[in-house]
DNA sequence: GATTTTAAGTTGCAACCTAAAACTTAAAAA
DNA sequence: TTTTTAAGTTTTAGGTTGCAACTTAAAATC
């Protein structure tokens, strides 16, 4: 039945121990995310995402399976009728919503031309949202000149003391 | 020259109002976050992309094309030698990193197995940084529950007062 | 100085994936 | 009972990817 396999070289076999070839995974491909936008906004069944995006039929049914096999969306035999199905948004998807509105902020900000409307806001005073960006665990706001990456093992051994070398590496090409 | 041309539709020409497809545009080939977030590791050279992501010599000239025609990247050739050419991420790269990370850590936190090894941290004291969330304009939390759609042109009239229904939507499916 | 090696691409080709349109199946509406 | 709707498959053409071999220019080595 299922023609259209996946045979490309998973790309999470290359590097291992970050998470992002493994959510480039599903997430990479070509319409995911705008998949997942449209489930944002509410749309739950294929016609729904057919009308909206302008994607071909069988793309989209093969996008939709990957979605669900990779746990993002949910499907739903709809209860008052039984042609329809509704994809549904499961927690695993829901919390892609910052690297989404992430992704949406950086392309509103640079590539041109988008006055970006409506816009996303605080349901509680109406007030937009800020920008997506990195934090530390106090709540300072970091920027790529303030990071570096450390080894596990010496997170847990250093806690307060001990040598301040260990294996910092300051994140390069910045 | 340029025999592989890009003939796809372009995924904005369908979403009007919002930075998503035009992000998506460049970023949401397959392969660019690879290539980004080896060039966040310090990689500039042809051959090291080669070497680091086992990707086809074809497929990263044409990548890498892109990413510089999209501003992501910019081409140097090297000083002290010829033959090199240094990419470089550009104001417009690095402001994709929040994105970047907010994508690897939900690959981390839901795909299995992944011990996350080394960790991004703050330089200053050397802890883990936050995860990446959804903050309101004052530095509240906010998870997809708080957020609205609301329309720019009610954002400048009601500033405080005025009727509070208005154009607000609230964000559905969730 | 001639030959080899390195860096960054191109080119050719087979396998794979995408898109558009037509077809299918089951259930609901007319 | 016939038509319409919902959600898929199938077919087929054409675009994309990946591998291996080739190219070009500059640097290193002999």
């Amino acid at each position: 039945m299922d023609i259209m396999k996946k045979l490309r070289e998973p790309l999470h076999e290359l590097a291992e121990n970050c998470g992002l070839p493994l959510a480039l995974e599903t997430m990479g491909e070509r319409w995911s995310f705008m998949i997942l936008r449209a489930s944002f906004n509410g749309l739950y069944h294929f016609e729904e995402f057919l009308d909206e995006l302008g994607i071909a039929r069988n793309i989209l049914s093969n996008r939709l399976t990957r979605l669900v096999e990779g746990g993002i969306l949910k499907r739903a035999p709809c209860a008052d009728d039984r042609r329809k199905i509704e994809y549904r948004l499961t927690e695993k998807g829901l919390d892609l919503l910052p690297a989404m509105i992430a992704l949406r902020q950086w392309g509103e900000r640079w590539e041109t031309g988008v006055p970006s409307n409506p816009v996303l806001a605080d349901e509680r005073d109406h007030k937009p949202i800020a920008q997506i960006a990195i934090h530390a665990h106090d709540g300072r706001e970091l920027t790529h000149n303030d990071l570096c990456w450390i080894d596990e093992n010496d997170l847990r051994a250093s806690q307060s003391n001990s040598r301040d070398d260990a294996n910092v590496k300051k994140l390069a090409g910045i």
